[in-house]
DNA sequence: AAAATAGTGTCTATGAGACACTATAGT
DNA sequence: ACTATAGTGTCTCATAGACACTATTTT
């Protein structure tokens, strides 16, 4: 998707761009917020920066940042997950813009939303500086409906979203609902082997439902895109499950 | 979605937003796109307006404006469709941010596209000013590939897209194929009553292939989403076909 | 042995596709 | 009468859900 200046060979055009002053307009300010999503113990979890500045001082953010100039959108959103929470090659996509005049009090912020799958012990907070968790998400509505949702902490506690945050995550949490139906991304919020009841359990935690055990284990072995190791789990108190790994290739 | 500007009720909170200087960083300009959709005869159209300034001056590019300092981006796709299509009440969703550095050789511009769809029939250009027409999509790929696409005049001619837009029509039309199969939208891009056949036609025209006849009918009249109106078509040399009009309501 | 989940085989209900047949307009 | 499309009825095939049954581990 790289794409390069165009050349101006038009001596009129040329003298155009030269004499183009970006400056007469007044511009928004452009950031990238990341939903960064995973599924440990049954629950959709999502990655929070407590915010330690004004405005909303004391409420959780999503991590973000502001869209350097030379910059693509991509490569920002890139960016922020390796600052926050130090993870590099997880699953990627835009998400949506959102850009209500008053979103953000100090000044008019288009926010150019992310969201991002990966396996929750991957995450890997930064030593130091922002307070940085990986919060509960509690969603109040069934299926594709959509709408803001809510954070827990591990110990039961709301952790009250700044901006329109919870607006995010809930579209993040419904467009991952929508993407599963069609899309093989459950694995992405796996390690690297796994059996095929933890990828079950992994489609009822981000579809908020039970799945028909049957079928889906029938459908996840037609598709083909699943690999089986040879190995099995160990450790449990009953047969032991043959773990598969994703074929990489035409993701 | 409107959100109210948060009240700083925390004298310390407003302090510090009355200092913020929004110029010290540099942004980038933001604009929004549309890709207006109709289908007439058997061909996916978008409305393209020629170019008279520099840059890309003689290409033909989406409406499109940028984003007001007091306004939200789905305001700003409206303004563009009545300003350059004199269109209101179409359904209009956003689309996807594009964000290449230099997408515009002037400066930094990023682009929120959105798609509308709307009756062919309803498509008033403006009198005067912009050069403003709606040419036929060339889609070179099948399927939910992806990828941009080409504009074709009436007369047959190629029409050179400016910027990115080539590749912003290609997503307009990727995300329209996807949404046709689980979202009652087809309807949107013909008048008040229409016939089964049409409406397949349709969507035959969307998918760029050919979709069973039977189970269209089947589907349609089960999803209780149409509704007969008594009529028949009239004129054609063949046994009329009955008028529905699509229920308004849950869209 | 008991408990618990893995995995196989089979029956049924549902929906898509195919096809035959009848209906009704214009020419 | 002929042509073209509308609309109905029925058969087949693929897939989802349900359920019975066997397999294999830890306790």
């Amino acid at each position: 998707m790289a794409r390069e200046p165009r050349k101006p060979s038009d001596p009129e055009e040329a003298a155009f761009l030269a004499a183009y002053d970006p400056t007469v307009f007044p511009r928004p300010s452009v950031a990238v917020d990341v939903v960064l999503l995973s599924a440990p113990q049954n629950h959709l979890h999502t990655v929070v920066v407590r915010r330690n500045e004004h405005p909303h001082r004391g409420r959780w953010a999503l991590p973000g940042g502001f869209v350097r100039m030379e910059e693509s959108l991509d490569a920002a959103a890139i960016r922020v997950l390796e600052a926050k929470a130090g993870l590099r090659q997880v699953y990627l996509e835009q998400l949506y813009s959102f850009g209500q005049p008053h979103r953000d009090p100090r000044t008019r912020v288009i926010a150019v939303a992310y969201y991002a799958l990966v396996d929750h012990e991957r995450i890997r907070p930064p030593a130091g500086s922002a307070e940085v968790t990986s919060a509960r998400i509690v969603v109040p509505w069934e299926g594709e409906t959509g709408g803001p949702v809510k954070l827990v902490s591990a110990t039961g506690t709301a952790l009250p979203l700044a901006f329109d945050h919870a607006e995010i995550v809930g579209t993040a949490v419904k467009r991952l609902r929508g993407k599963l139906d069609y899309s093989p991304v459950g694995f992405q919020l796996l390690g690297e082997t796994f059996t095929l009841f933890e990828l079950q359990r992994v489609h009822e935690t981000v579809l908020g439902r039970p799945v028909n055990k049957d079928s889906f284990r029938r459908r996840q072995l037609a598709s083909g895109l699943l690999e089986a190791t040879g190995e099995v789990e160990t450790g449990v108190g009953h047969r032991p499950a043959e773990l598969y790994r994703f074929r990489r290739r035409a993701i």
